[in-house]
DNA sequence: AACTTGACGGTCA
DNA sequence: ATGACCGCCAAGT
């Protein structure tokens, strides 16, 4: 049995204080982990999350562009944006329109991370 | 053990 | 605006 990296760990808690409704970026999570530059050892994470025990809202997670970059990974053809849409994204293409609007940044948002 | 592949992102031409 | 390159580093072959 091969224990959960540390790191990942830390990326699952942030990811579930993305709120319903916004989202954020694999890079801005990297940030936030004072690992930055290693955004794809968070998509790698999240390829993993749902090993995790305790829900993470993985769809909240895309890349800077608001590209769906993850949604393969969901199954279904189309999970992902749907749970997006459920929430108030609005999605054209694999993108996000309303990004910016919804853009949820842990390294604003988040000042006090007892919990990390 | 070497090489490739990513749910990425910044830089530079 | 678009695309090649590069750093990142865990997993898969």
């Amino acid at each position: 049995m091969t224990s959960i990296d540390p790191f990942f760990k830390r990326v699952y808690e942030v990811v579930r204080q993305v709120p319903q409704g916004r989202v954020t970026s694999y890079g801005a999570i990297a940030r936030y982990l004072g690992a930055p530059g290693a955004a794809r050892m968070v998509g790698w994470a999240m390829n993993q999350s749902h090993t995790h025990h305790e829900f993470v809202p993985a769809h909240r997670v895309v890349n800077r562009k608001g590209l769906l970059t993850g949604k393969h990974h969901f199954s279904g053809t189309n999970l992902m944006q749907e749970l997006l849409e459920n929430e108030g994204a609005v999605i054209e293409e694999n993108r996000i329109l309303n990004f910016q609007e919804i853009f949820w940044d842990p390294l604003l948002e988040l000042d006090d991370l007892n919990l990390i």
